[in-house]
DNA sequence: CCTTGACCTCAAGTTTACTTGAAGTGGCAC
DNA sequence: GTGCCACTTCAAGTAAACTTGAGGTCAAGG
């Protein structure tokens, strides 16, 4: 496969240049080199910012996402990853009873909803994942 | 009940008074009056306060919430609310692989998760959502 | 009555994740 | 060879969601 120049990446994910650039002086992502200034990527970025843009779409922060699946390196902390996992676990309980409130609210009659009572269930089963977790800032 | 103190509700949400007066001028909350200076809050605020902790951890943003479950007003739009739900439900499909990936990328012994298969799979699984949300910024 | 300190306001600072703009460079089509 | 313009760097700007600090107020305990 060809290198990529920056332009060609961007179109290819829609992540603009600058982006990119950003990324690339956060240590997200690599270029394999330089055609004079310009960077030259291998086309394996394109699988990186995927998985950036999954971590983002989860909610973690371009620090944790680097965090996760560290530099270029391989040491990736299995702890840390399950830890992860656990916290995102959390998360999609949260957005269920989000999800689940907000199609009962869409239905309810209630005039407020925190007048209902199913609505201020869902509230309440949601409120017990004390997660305060930092991955959804 | 009796009214709330701008601390005491601070120490039951675990909500600093610095973000309580700041979702005021936001028009999230709404003291329902004043002693002296001092911002006197209905007890309701506390379920308030859950609910919009329940959408910041869904990924919502304060304008969002606002929109939602608007001010104190009873004018919530159902096809809102239930576009905000389907939107959920990508979210919670992404966050879904993301864990799965997560929690493979914790046993995998591939060296870089990127040359492992499944891995691969699961977030080009994820990457179809092309959920490019604004709702989790 | 008088002090105390929790609360007030308003302005400015912080962090995250970018974008924008000015000024420079050099690859490549002609 | 030479000029265009996509690329470069670096500094500064933006938006969201708060936090911090300075200076002021006033309800309540002594």
């Amino acid at each position: 496969m060809k290198d990529l120049d920056i332009s060609e990446v961007a179109k290819r994910t829609g992540v603009p240049a600058s982006t990119l650039r950003y990324y690339e002086e956060k240590g997200l992502i690599h270029a394999i080199g330089r055609r004079g200034l310009r960077r030259l990527f291998d086309p394996s970025v394109l699988d990186w910012l995927n998985l950036i843009a999954l971590g983002k779409a989860s909610g973690f922060r371009l620090s944790d996402i680097q965090q996760m699946f560290g530099k270029d390196g391989p040491h990736i902390d299995r702890d840390t990853l399950m830890k992860k996992a656990v916290e995102i676990e959390g998360q999609i309980r949260q957005l269920q009873a989000m999800r689940e409130g907000l199609l009962h609210a869409a239905k309810c009659p209630a005039e407020s909803h925190l007048e209902c009572e199913t609505f201020r269930k869902l509230m309440r089963l949601a409120g017990k994942q004390q997660l305060r977790s930092k991955a959804a800032p």
